[in-house]
DNA sequence: TACGTTGGCCTACGCTTGTTGACATGAGCC
DNA sequence: GGCTCATGTCAACAAGCGTAGGCCAACGTA
């Protein structure tokens, strides 16, 4: 053992490309179908490999779509932002993470019928949008509540615009939606309670 | 006298007791399950009848999901609005309909994954969402697009209340919710564009 | 050369799905 | 009585699913 370790520091398995390929095609999968006709026959299809692979990488459909999924809205450190432009950076910064590549889609797609992926979704907001909205908001306490009306707002956005794909939603250039929305997400997370 | 009545011209066909009885079990699991995991035969048995029936009524699974969420946003004349009031009043309403039953928690679960679904959805707000933007907003040639920005927000609310479930969405009450968003959509509809 | 490990394919099992068609039942009309 | 049609049950089909396990080729080490 102490020479497999002296000899191949990192082997550099090749089964790593193998991982990577099954990922991938999942992501888009799951972005594409959802979690039921995302089948592991096709994934796997995808990937060129057999769907015996993906049992032996990632054990099950659903260690499958664990793996797929493991994401980090990469948020900045609160700390770091002017207070009267936390909405606009969050409009732009959520945008960006949505057209970068499909695993927020897929999180989506699968959240709504699956119960799995609604619990990593309620798991990815409440870890990561939350503690921002402490910081930014007046009084702590509402920062569940302010950070939900935040979600509700971006996540409505991504609905109708990268899943629905209500046509009108789609046609918004990146800055018109920023226009429109940074202003909502501003007064969600600082603004005085209303009435 | 009561002979005629129990048994009249059109015999009321008894088969229209378990039509209905099929739609609501169907829109039960629709609204739980999404359209895959909903199953003909679950259905079925919610409703105490032979999955066969569901075929002959309904012709196949698509048709019976096309007759479960065949659905009016009942929206009200929109000649009838105050303009200042249209936010208040939109999501006023939008959440009354939310609550009533299970159709647009179906609609919404099954438009994220499905075809048919989107296509539904992105019909029932074009046609009914849109003619009141076109009345309420300033320039008639933006109406789709703020209809659109509505729509993501009144949509984003009821992802994250009725089918993510996050805590916070859920515990707001109805006021809050109306409180908050009013403006939102207020704005979207009737405000200068922004920028 | 022989060997264990790794990466990969193939086949098959058990189960569920949507869908079909043959058969039973029961009420209304001749 | 018989006929007809609407209503409902039952059994079965082909297809597709997730998953399991055995077999094979290539390679690094002894």
């Amino acid at each position: 053992m102490s020479q497999s370790q002296s000899k191949p520091p990192t082997p550099a398995r090749r089964s790593e490309a193998t991982r990577t390929a099954i990922l991938d095609a999942a992501r888009e999968r799951f972005a594409a179908d959802g979690y039921e006709r995302a089948t592991i026959r096709a994934i796997a299809k995808d990937a060129n490999i057999d769907p015996s692979m993906v049992m032996r990488y990632y054990g099950n459909k659903e260690g499958l779509f664990a793996a797929a999924v493991a994401i980090d809205l990469k948020l900045p450190d609160p700390a770091s932002f002017q207070r009267d432009e936390v909405g606009r950076a969050l409009v732009t910064h959520f945008l960006a993470m949505w057209e970068e590549n499909e695993v927020l889609t897929a999180l989506l797609r699968v959240g709504a019928t699956n119960q799995a992926g609604a619990e990593r979704m309620r798991g990815i907001f409440g870890e990561q949008l939350l503690p921002l909205a402490r910081r930014v908001c007046p009084d702590p306490e509402q920062a569940p509540a302010r950070a939900a009306l935040a979600s509700s707002q971006l996540l409505g956005l991504a609905l109708t615009r990268y899943v629905l794909r209500f046509p009108p939603a789609v046609a918004l250039a990146r800055e018109e939606v920023v226009a429109w929305l940074a202003p909502t997400v501003q007064r969600y997370l600082t603004a005085p309670h209303p009435a």
